[in-house]
RNA sequence: GGCGCCGUAGGCAAGUGGCUAAGCCAGCUGAUUGCAAAUCAGCCACCCCCGGUUCGAGUCCGGGCGGCGCCUCCA
């Protein structure tokens, strides 16, 4: 850093908070943020092409992006943020006339889908999402500028920048234009440069179409994030973002249109996420190799020289691809997970996307679950009901308690994370930090041992609860409870009654009727009816409540463990606990009851 | 060829030159539990290699080796 910092000597997180610092593609370095407006942000992120059902890929920047805006508001910022839905294209016109269908039909049914993804991964932080076809007269108006300035010209009914005479081309990429290595491809021959690029593009017969000066066209790509995010953030503004393969040539170019028309820098901070890969010798996913691959054989024919069993290679890759898409993955998964998992590694790293990895995250995150069920039970308060502070404030007295001083600690080096260019990564690892600390609070002062009904016990678990809660939120992790998706419970369903029947036929045999007939009474409470037939009891659960049968039947299966052991029947027991887990339930025996989970 | 990025434990992954190199998963040991789960405590890294700068380098510089991205549509 070049700037002295004489604005960190007063009030150490005054709002807005000034120790922000951002890596910058345009310098390769990491700047301290300074906005354009004092305390306000302009936020640009370049969204998708809406040809086709969004992939992972396509949530790594809104995530990071919704997670950057939540840790500057949190920290005292007003931010806006804009993210554009392109919904004109060439591989929009072709996918739409494959389908038969209209180009707008078909953008339309994507976009529906990328917002039910963004949705489903808790990214609700974005302000305005502009389409190209809806600001037509003001991309029309940019290109008009560009023309008059001299940057522009017309060529047979498309208009072209002409890289030759912005002096700054490049700038971003740190590339001379000698260095480009493109052919111009099939518009070659109308470009004064091989490097020129389409402002706007003539229309083709039965291709959709609007009306310019130039004729009846539509607007080259990089045209529509240069005009929209002017006329919504201004012809300067604060961060532009994106993925790290938008750099070139789409974000250069945007910045040779934006600065050639107003002669002012276009956006203050360039970021970049990086991508996602299966594993770190594939290729990006979404990248080219995955969207030519034939069905059959992706890879080429490299001779495999190691002892490396190349189908068995292949066999995963086809595994992760036929899983299914985006929205079957987050129904499946749970959009927290995911969130976590991305947010677990730095925005700028390639991430290494796998089921066995997300699986790895979430078991990390099942520890949270946890501990928020635990607080609950101590104090009857539900984590997700805790108060979210802002960062001048915190929910932190005093640290009068040992526990509260670390908890201080962390919340530090949480900020300080944050600060150095939202590395998420490193804050995550101190909300573990923190649940610890908790979890430890709770076993040293024997918080659990049934008296939970003393609130003067509570007050320093609850301080620290909130802290978690506090920081958690800016991740936009813990927001709300995770509900299950309906339908998941029938295999536990099905698990749990050929336990219940085998419990009741043990009992039949030893002629323990009250025991049987107390558990068909229970199940008839559930909705489950059973008929005794020759050898075998069937059941039937279609009288069961809208929640499904689960919770009531568990309710029995409880109670008969909880007089097993009374009795001293421990086979029982045991059985009962090994029935549960094998239909995917785990019990947890706590003071005076016992809990279960999926 | 040009422009960039990366290489930290069995896997993943933080680490702004300086006390014992975060954290997660897996594994091992102990406390606790009738058993189990959970939780807590403890164990588990010669930071790819070789030079250099420095009192001191995982961290800076140079050179290797290895991996990746972009230079064509891409988040």
């Amino acid at each position: 850093m070049s700037t002295t910092t004489p604005q960190r000597t007063a009030k150490p997180t005054a709002p807005p908070v000034t120790s922000i610092r951002v890596y910058n593609t345009l310098s390769r370095t990491k700047e301290p943020l300074a906005t354009v407006k004092p305390g306000q942000v302009g936020i640009y992120l370049c969204g998708p092409t809406v040809y086709d059902k969004a992939h992972m890929g396509h949530m790594v920047g809104p995530v990071i992006f919704d997670t950057i805006k939540r840790y500057l508001t949190y920290s005292g910022y007003k931010v806006t943020w804009v993210v554009n839905i392109t919904d004109v294209d060439d591989k929009l016109i072709r996918k739409s006339g494959e389908r038969g269908i209209s180009m707008a039909a078909l953008a339309e049914e994507m976009t529906q889908d990328y917002l039910s993804n963004l949705a489903g991964m808790g990214v609700d932080q974005i302000d305005r999402m502009p389409k190209a076809t809806e600001c037509m007269g003001d991309i029309i108006k940019f290109v008009e500028a560009l023309i008059a300035r001299g940057f522009a010209y017309e060529s047979a009914g498309d208009v072209y920048f002409d890289v030759a005479k912005d002096s700054g081309y490049g700038k971003l990429t740190n590339r001379t234009l000698d260095a480009l290595q493109g052919e111009g491809g099939d518009t070659a021959a109308r470009k004064r440069s091989p490097h020129d690029f389409a402002l706007w593009k003539r229309t083709k017969p039965g291709e959709p179409s609007w009306d310019s000066p130039w004729g009846a066209g539509r607007p080259g790509w990089h045209i529509e994030c240069s005009a929209m995010s002017k006329s919504i953030l201004g012809e300067t503004f604060d961060i532009h973002g994106g993925g790290l393969d938008l750099i070139f040539p789409h974000h250069e170019n945007e910045i040779a249109q934006s600065e050639c028309c107003h002669g002012k820098p276009m956006a203050k901070y360039w970021m970049h996420n990086g991508l996602l890969k299966r594993s770190a010798e594939a290729g990006k996913i979404g990248g080219r190799s995955e969207r030519d691959a034939a069905p059959t054989q992706p890879n080429g024919v490299m001779a495999e020289a190691g002892g490396y069993d190349p189908n068995a290679a292949d066999d995963k890759e086809s595994r992760s691809k036929g899983a299914g898409g985006l929205a079957e993955l987050l129904a499946q998964q749970g959009g927290e997970r995911i969130r976590f998992f991305l947010l677990r590694t730095h925005y700028r790293s390639t991430v290494l996307f796998s089921d066995e990895a997300i699986a790895e995250a979430a078991t990390g995150l099942d520890s949270f679950y946890r501990l928020f069920k635990r607080i609950e039970r101590i104090t009857g308060r539900s984590f997700y009901d805790l108060p979210t502070a802002d960062r001048t404030s915190g929910c932190l007295e005093k640290a009068n308690h040992p526990t509260l001083k670390q908890v201080q600690e962390a919340r530090e080096r949480f900020l300080a994370a944050m600060d150095d260019d939202f590395n998420t990564g490193g804050a995550i690892g101190e909300l573990f930090e923190l649940a610890r600390a908790i979890n430890k609070l709770i076993d040293d002062e024997k918080l659990e041992d049934g008296q939970a009904s003393d609130p003067a016990r509570h007050a320093t678990l609850l301080q620290a609860a909130c802290t978690l809660r506090e920081l958690s939120a800016t991740l936009g992790l813990f927001l709300q409870p995770v509900v299950r998706a309906a339908g998941a419970d029938d295999k536990h369903v099905a698990g749990v009654m050929q336990l219940i029947l085998e419990l009741r036929a043990a009992a039949r045999a030893k002629k323990d009727f009250a025991t049987a007939d107390k558990i068909r009474a229970a199940l008839g409470t559930a909705g489950v009816a059973l008929t005794d037939r020759a050898g075998e009891t069937e059941w039937d659960a279609s009288a069961a409540p809208a929640g499904g049968p689960l919770a009531e039947l568990m309710k029995l299966v409880v109670e008969l463990r909880a007089a097993a052991r009374a009795a001293k029947d421990f086979a029982t027991a045991d059985q009962i606990r090994a029935g549960l887990t094998t239909a995917g339930i785990t019990l947890a025996d706590r003071a005076g009851e016992t809990e279960w989970t999926i």
